[in-house]
RNA sequence: GCCGGUAUAGCUCAGUUGGUAGAGCAGCUGAUUUGUAAUCAGCAGGUCGGGGGUUCGAGUCCGUCUACCGGCUCCA
C-alpha cells in the first residue's frame, strides 16, 4: 500500500478506523439524546460497526432516525479526537464517576500491565484502544446509515444481561452508501427463504412446526437429483451404501456419549428419567448406527479402509429462535459417511474425503465461496464439552494439522469449534449476505471406536483399534438447496432443474405434436412439460421465464412443416430452429457434463 | 432460550378517529388460435394466524399461544 493510498477507504485498516470512529460518533449521539443510557462496547466489524448500549427502552426505527440526525450534527461540528492514557486505578475511578459500570468491568478485566487509553471528542470520552480518525468531520454526514437494532448479550454470554445493539454502515460518499444499500436490496431478492417459497421449492406450515419445512415437488426433485449423483459418486470411490434406523434406544447414545453431551438436542420418545421403561430417541447423527455395520463381524486389516456412506436423515431439537428457512432446520438429510482406518491410512483417506468434498462443491458451483476452518478444542473445557485426554487431543490435532499442511490447504483456526470426540476441518460457505455456515465437515475421531469396541486384527495377529473419519461430501441437502437458490437466483444449472424444458405449442394444431415431443424427451430423462393452455406465446414465454425454465421449445405450423422446434433459452437467447434430435443431443450432453453455463 | 418486529384471499398489498372486509395477480368458466416476457369477459375465493379479554360493537385496543422475519446465544 503506497503512502498516498494509506488514508483511503481502499485500505482495510483505514476502513476499520473510519467505522470505529463512526461507532464513537453514534455513541456520542446516543449519550447526548439519552444521558441515562450506559455504554458497553462498539467495535468496527467486517461491514460497518455496532455499539451495544444498556438502555431502559428498546430502540425503534424512529429512535435510529433521531440518532442519525444527532450524528450528522456531530460530523458537521468537526470535533477533534484526542487520545489520553490513565493508570488503572484512575481509569476505574473515572468510569465509576461517569457511571459506566460496563466500562469499569472491561477495565478490571484488562491485564495488570495493560496501557489503558481513552479517546475524547468534545464532551464525550470512551475507553478505547483506537486508533481513530483525527476529527469527526472526516465522516460524511449523508454517507452513513443505521441499519438495524436488536438485542445482544453483554460479553456474548447468554447468562448475562441482554443489551441493545445498533448496527451502522458508512462510506466516504453518499454514492458509495447508495451503491451498498442497492447491493443489499439485490441480495435480498436472492434470499432463498423468499425465492425458494415463491418458486415453490419449499414451504412451511404452522401445524407441522418450526424447522420442519415441506419440500414441494420442485425442491424434492432437485434434492433427489443431488442425492442420486452423490450416492453414485461415492460408490465409484469405494463407498459401501448403508441404510440404518432413524431412532434407537437410549442405550446406543449412552455408549457414544451423545446421551451425556447432547440430550437437550435430541427428540426423546419416552421418559429419560424412568429407568424401568424403554426410552428411544430420534438420531441426531449417524455415527453409532453406522458403526454397527463394522461391528457386524470380526474385521481384519484387509477390510480397511472401510468407507461407509449413507443418505441420512437426522433430527436435532434446535432452540426455537435458531430456525431459518432451509438453512437451519430440525429435520434434515446429509450425505454422511464414516471411514474406518488403520492409522497409516489416515492421511490418504483424509485427502480422498477432501477431494470428494471439493469435487462436489465445485460441480454445483459453490467452491469459490468456501473457506476452510480447522476446528480445534478448547483445553479449558476439557471434560465438560470434550471427551478424551489432552494427549489424545494434541495427537489428533497434530495429525490433522500435518495433513492440512501437507495438502497445502489454506485454513483459519477455530478454537472451541471441535466435536466432542475430535477436531474437524469445516468447509464454510459464505452466502449472498456475507453470512457463513458450515456446508461440509471432515472430522478425525480417535475416541468412539474404542467406546464401541471396534477393532481389527492386524497382520501381526494383534487386535488393534482403528481410527475413524466422520465426513460429509455435499453436506446437508436442505442447506445446499438454499445456497444453490441464492447462488443462481433460482435459475439452477440445467442438470439439476426440476423442469428442464417447456414445450409450447402456438396453436391447438400443434398440441399433439408438443405432447409427443415432451414424452420423447422424458423417455431419455430430460424433464419436459407442455404448456397447452390457449394463451398467446408471449404469455407462455413470460411464465416459463419467471419459472427460470432453461429451455423453451416453441412449436407452430412452420416447425411442424419443417420438422423442427424453435429453441429459446431462459437467458433470452433465440437459438433458432433445430430438429428434435439435435436438441435432445445438445441437452443430454449439457446434463451429462453438469454444465454450470446452462 | 433471549431482545425486537410482523401476521388481512394461493401471492403482493389497501382497509380513515373501533361501526362485522377491498384491489391487482394467480385460480375456475367462456370467448379468442395466437411466433418469443402479461388477449378479453364473467365467476368464485377471507371466522382478518389461534384462544381469550376490554367494548353496545374489535381486522383495528390489551394480554396470551403459534408461525414467520432481523439479531444475540447455540449449532455435537
Amino acid at each position: 500500500m503506497s503512502e498516498e493510498n494509506l488514508y483511503t477507504f481502499e485500505n482495510p485498516e483505514y476502513r476499520k478506523t473510519f467505522w470505529h470512529t463512526s461507532s464513537h460518533v453514534m455513541a456520542q449521539a446516543v449519550k447526548r439524546l439519552w444521558p441515562e443510557v450506559k455504554l458497553a462496547i462498539g467495535p468496527a466489524i467486517d461491514e460497518g460497526w455496532y455499539y451495544d448500549f444498556d438502555a431502559p427502552f428498546s430502540f425503534t426505527p424512529e429512535h435510529l432516525t433521531q440518532i442519525e440526525g444527532e450524528m450528522k450534527k456531530i460530523i458537521k461540528e468537526r470535533i477533534r479526537l484526542e487520545r489520553t492514557e490513565k493508570p488503572r486505578a484512575d481509569a476505574i475511578a473515572y468510569m465509576e464517576s461517569m457511571q459506566e459500570p460496563y466500562k469499569v468491568e472491561l477495565i478490571e478485566d484488562l491485564p495488570e500491565d495493560a496501557v489503558i487509553s481513552f479517546y475524547t471528542q468534545g464532551e464525550f470520552t470512551d475507553l478505547c484502544a483506537g486508533p481513530h480518525l483525527d476529527h469527526t468531520g472526516r465522516l460524511r454526514h449523508n454517507g452513513f446509515k443505521l441499519t438495524k437494532s436488536c438485542g445482544a448479550y453483554w460479553r456474548g454470554d447468554s447468562s448475562r444481561k441482554m443489551l441493545q445493539r445498533i448496527y451502522g454502515i458508512g462510506f466516504p460518499t453518499k454514492d458509495e452508501l447508495d451503491a451498498y444499500l442497492e447491493a443489499q436490496a439485490e441480495a435480498l431478492k436472492r434470499d432463498h427463504n423468499k425465492l425458494g417459497r415463491e418458486l415453490e421449492f419449499f414451504t412451511t406450515v404452522e401445524e407441522i412446526g418450526q424447522g420442519l419445512p415441506i419440500l414441494l415437488p420442485k425442491g424434492a426433485r432437485v434434492i433427489q437429483t443431488l442425492q442420486r449423483w452423490i450416492e453414485d459418486e461415492e460408490q465409484k470411490r469405494g463407498y459401501l451404501l448403508t441404510k440404518t434406523p432413524l431412532m434407537a434406544k437410549s442405550d446406543l447414545y449412552k455408549i457414544s456419549g451423545h446421551w451425556d453431551h447432547y440430550l437437550d438436542g435430541m427428540f426423546v420418545l419416552g421418559d429419560p428419567q424412568d429407568e424401568t421403561k424403554e426410552c428411544f430417541a430420534l438420531r441426531p447423527m449417524t455415527c453409532p448406527f453406522q458403526y454397527q455395520v463394522y461391528l457386524n463381524r470380526a474385521r481384519s486389516y484387509r477390510d480397511l479402509p472401510m468407507r461407509l456412506g449413507e443418505t441420512s436423515t437426522l433430527f436435532r431439537n434446535e432452540d426455537s429462535g435458531e430456525m431459518h428457512g432451509l438453512i437451519r432446520v430440525r429435520q434434515f438429510t446429509i450425505s454422511e459417511g464414516h471411514l474406518v482406518l488403520r492409522p497409516e491410512q489416515l492421511e490418504e483417506e483424509f485427502k480422498g474425503c477432501l477431494e470428494l468434498a471439493k469435487y462436489c462443491l465445485e460441480t454445483v458451483g459453490m467452491l469459490e465461496n468456501c473457506t476452510f476452518r480447522f476446528s480445534q478444542w478448547d483445553p479449558a473445557r476439557a471434560g465438560i464439552k470434550y471427551e478424551g485426554t489432552a494427549e489424545q487431543w494434541e495427537e489428533a490435532q497434530k495429525v490433522m494439522g500435518n495433513i492440512l499442511d501437507n495438502l497445502g490447504v489454506e485454513y483459519t483456526i477455530g478454537i472451541d469449534e471441535a466435536a466432542f470426540y475430535g477436531p474437524k476441518l469445516d468447509i464454510q460457505y459464505k452466502n449472498v449476505f456475507g453470512k457463513e455456515d458450515t456446508i461440509v465437515t471432515i472430522q478425525i475421531d480417535m475416541l468412539l471406536a474404542q467406546k464401541f469396541g471396534m477393532e481389527y486384527t492386524d497382520a501381526d495377529g494383534q487386535k488393534k483399534t482403528p481410527y475413524i473419519i466422520h465426513r460429509t461430501s455435499l453436506g446437508c441437502y436442505e442447506r445446499t438447496l438454499a445456497y444453490l437458490i441464492e447462488r443462481y437466483a433460482g435459475a439452477l444449472p440445467l442438470w439439476m432443474m426440476p423442469t428442464q424444458v417447456m414445450v409450447m405449442p402456438i396453436t391447438d394444431r400443434a398440441h399433439e405434436h408438443a405432447k409427443e415431443l415432451a414424452a420423447k424427451l422424458n423417455a431419455v430423462n430430460i424433464h419436459a412439460e407442455t404448456d397447452c393452455r390457449s394463451e398467446k406465446l408471449g404469455y407462455k414465454i413470460r411464465e416459463a421465464q419467471l419459472q427460470k425454465i432453461p429451455y423453451m421449445l416453441v412449436i407452430g405450423d412452420r416447425d411442424m412443416e419443417n420438422g423442427t422446434v424453435s429453441v429459446r433459452t431462459r437467458k433470452g437467447e433465440d437459438l433458432g430452429a433445430m430438429t428434435p434430435d439435435e436438441f435432445t443431443a445438445k441437452c443430454l450432453m449439457e446434463i451429462a457434463t453438469k454444465s454450470k453455463d446452462v
